[in-house]
DNA sequence: TGGTAAACGAGACGGTACGTCAAGTCTTTGA
DNA sequence: TCAAAGACTTGACGTACCGTCTCGTTTACCA
């Protein structure tokens, strides 16, 4: 027993591998028809895991297709770096409105939506997407704090919320476009405030 | 037109009691225990208006439970009004934050939530409840820049989607409470601007 | 209206044409595979009629399956009248047997063990499959107390149990086979009895 | 066959216990819940006995259940015996009537009932259950014919399907009640034939 | 007495079917 | 003519249990 011959074991290959196919088969679906195509059957005959076997894995459908999204997400924004922290914040709203913009936003808002009625997915949807998102943003945030250029009594949460809380307001009720330009004039005013400056 | 001689057997009536009995029905069923008890099935039955009338008057069950909510919210909040237009709109941020935080907040998430899988909906949810609700803080807005205290290129709908935009956001993903003293920090945020004023 | 002011009312006419396919397409899946194949998807699929409605008109699919079968088997085994009522009791015990032997018979035994499990579905069989068998055997039963031959102080029900549980016992277990001279030999000892005569 | 100098290695020792457990476990099981409760992974479960290992000593759930049965009612059911064949015989048919009446017919059916669908138990109902009620009945009638009572014509195989048949058939369909009067009935029917004498 | 092959424990997996639910459509009936 | 009543189709959901399979461990015989 000098070396350990066959390390790997300790996660059960099995299990990984259904894993691993059922998100598959999930972020394919949801590329291609939105979570409603996501459905427990289709995820279940396309990857060839059992439902049962699904149902083992995650608590709800929801949950599973939020974790399918959220790991395909992970890389979907890349931070900008130009070495201006503030303009790299106001591209980073531009590029995430663009990214609601577009159908994969409506695959963000369908989930988020089906996190309100599935208590059970919303876990899984903070933990796969919306903590990488928020982290993200605070690494941009930490970059103004750092520079003098943000007040650091703001908190990168706070931040956070008011530069794309309007954002997904937008792109869930549809009452205003999520164009390039009226980004930045969400970013301009969050930045500088609404009140008159002296 | 003159006078109605005989009331009853006139047919609007009719549709009109019917269209009535209906919301209401809606109304109590959202009231204890939101979207998921407002089938239609238990809208039709409680209102003894029939399944085949409810979809005479609106496109799907979510329509009618956000035209439902939409009516009795129309002056839930009440605009503050003291004079100090500031103080009026944080005044705001405060109770409509207090407002999502409560069980009604709950029914608004889940209907916010409906109209992203049902787009015949959000029209009713626009016109019955987000345009009343947009409208009221146009007023107060109206105030601050007539008080010359807020910028006046930045809209009204801008200035909404910053102060809301973040609650609602939050009340979505859970991510972070709806507490007074965080409805209090974004307002501040959101009115002073994140970047530091030299 | 002058009279029965509400005669019909009473009993809602629940779809006979779903009733009616239901039970078609659930004969038809007995006779090609038995109990196991009139899987109530098959029966679903087969019959044009939702599952759904399946389980409005019956409490599980073995009894929406006995009826079909009590139904189809009402006039299966006709009853023989040659004018000798105990030649006729005799040959009714060798069809029965030729009955149980035979394909039909192996889905009787599935039906009568599925109802073994499935309390709901006990009742359908009873009243649609065994409760008719049972009525034919006291008609053969009554000619011959009739004619004197039979013992009048026993039972119908006495007499069917005697000639035609062993069958069905013998059916379900298989210890035996179900030729015509065994039949015969059953009921010439169920009709001469087990004791020797002296 | 000269000697058999190592006949211990055709039945492994360890198989042993785990075979008992098994048993064990599924008397216990079926005892507290019938055969639904004496499900495959309860067994593993409260026996210590994985699944694998019960599927390489039995072909199938019911397969061992039927043999736990079996081995538990050996001895359930003693032979009477006053001395007087007749006597006995119909007291046997009381005490197995009454068996059948009670919480251990209930899985006595569910077992038989299983039989019909699993084809691969019903031997192991057969060998460990059903021969030796058989062949106990069998010394009962054998009494009865030395002593110059019964038929020789009549096998006891014959006497016993139409004594217990009916009760059987009695506690599958639930058709008649399984009183002691009614084993009576049953008993002197069989025993004196339907016919009437002359 | 150490090695080795069968047997075992643990439990994930694929599969089949079940029974349930709500949405939205459509037909019948009564006033 | 309109609406109440309510049956129907559709489509998905989550669950249960079966029997198989893999993997690492234990046991018991054998060299």
């Amino acid at each position: 027993m000098a070396e350990s011959p066959v390390p790997s074991p300790v996660l059960p290959p099995r299990s990984a591998r259904a894993h691993a196919c059922a998100l598959s088969a999930a972020r394919d679906l949801l590329a291609e028809g939105g979570l409603p195509a996501a459905t427990v059957d289709a995820i279940s005959a396309r990857s060839g895991v059992s439902k049962a076997t699904l149902y083992k894995h995650w608590p709800s459908r929801t949950a599973l297709a939020a974790e399918a999204f959220g790991r395909e997400m992970a890389d979907a924004i890349p931070l900008p770096d130009t070495g201006d922290p503030r303009a790299d914040l106001e591209e980073q709203v531009r590029r995430v409105s663009a990214f609601y913009a577009g159908p994969t936003g409506e695959v963000f808002a369908q989930l988020l939506a089906a996190c309100v009625t599935d208590p059970l997915a919303a876990p899984f949807f903070r933990e796969f997407f919306l903590d990488g998102r928020r982290a993200a943003i605070s690494v941009l945030w930490q970059r103004l704090v750092d520079a003098g250029l943000a007040s650091p009594s703001v908190t990168a949460e706070t931040a956070t919320d008011l530069l794309f809380g309007p954002l997904i307001f937008r792109r869930l009720t549809g009452h205003a476009p999520l164009t390039i330009s009226e980004a930045d004039a969400i970013a301009s005013a969050a930045l500088e405030g609404l009140l008159r400056r002296e």
